[in-house]
DNA sequence: TCTAACCTTGACGTAAACGTTAAGGTTATG
DNA sequence: CATAACCTTAACGTTTACGTCAAGGTTAGA
């Protein structure tokens, strides 16, 4: 009764203060504001919320969102495609939790499971992909460095003569 | 004697085997010849020889390195930018390798070898901050597959009373 | 040597991911 | 309540990474 009734608590000025204007989320995010706006475009992000006057206010939450959006972009080069698919996939994890919760029959859990397995798997073979090739890469790079290791001590000993 | 002058014993048709049209390397690669032609123009790729009538000719390094542009490109989702600065960092080592080569003096060796190490240190920052992210994500979602597997096993107990 | 099947260099078109005004409405603050 | 500072949508501009003709030259094979 106390946790449930939590935000009618709070008025207008304490609500202002949980959620962040364009501005605010820009800074923190290191992301442009036409940004922001476009990827409501495309449908990547949508604000929680809007004031009176149509301004958007982004929660914690669009934050969160946002930060996992630009790790995809810039780490790991998806395109904004891709990411909005991903975050889908996510999503639809979610509802096959809440459909898994609602379910009563346990086989219908199951599979309920198996569907939400599927999607992570398939993500997972994207990342696989990705990680080993720069392992690769990584490994490569290492051997270099070992090599010079090698001919600089050669190089020392050679100096002690 | 025999073997500087192995490339010089070969005939205009045996040269023309060793190398390959723009369209065989497309295929080979899996780009088109659009996209070998504009990574000429953009400085990544210039194909090793061209033909008395201009056509261009493309040799097996070539195809390495349109190998390594494409993994860079695809697999990690650089820019072609960012891939012709790599692989001009990878072609400073070799200039410093030669140049290390040719020096005589110990101490100005293990400089060259510091200059080259710090290219590579470079990359392999680059790399390591996108393998732990991917790290993250790939053990996020299996812990979320070790969840469900837990869940599964509950569910089945349940089943059987 | 002739011709079909390639290739060449322009040059214009396009999708993605924003940047940049412009014209006008909203909000916060003295 | 005035007004500076912020926000809105709309619309056109830009860069990257190619796609797609077009007009003409080259090559390989019969």
């Amino acid at each position: 009764m106390f946790a449930t009734d939590e935000y009618a608590s709070l008025n207008e000025e304490q609500i202002q203060q949980q959620t962040l204007t364009i501005e605010q989320v820009a800074t923190r995010t290191g992301m442009t504001k036409r940004t922001l706006r476009y990827y409501e475009e495309v449908g990547l992000l949508f604000p929680t919320g809007r004031t009176e006057g149509n301004y958007r206010r982004y929660s914690e939450e669009d934050v969160q969102r946002l930060g996992r959006i630009k790790e995809l972009r810039d780490l790991l080069g998806f395109s904004l495609t891709d990411i909005r698919e991903l975050l889908l996939a996510e999503e639809e994890r979610e509802q096959i939790k809440v459909a898994y919760n609602q379910e009563t029959e346990v086989s219908a859990k199951i599979a309920q499971l198996e569907r939400s397995d599927n999607l992570i798997r398939g993500q997972l073979l994207l990342i696989d992909e990705k990680i080993s090739a720069l392992e690769q890469m990584r490994t490569a790079l290492r051997v270099k460095l070992e090599r010079h290791e090698t001919k600089r001590t050669l190089l020392r000993n050679e100096e002690q003569l």
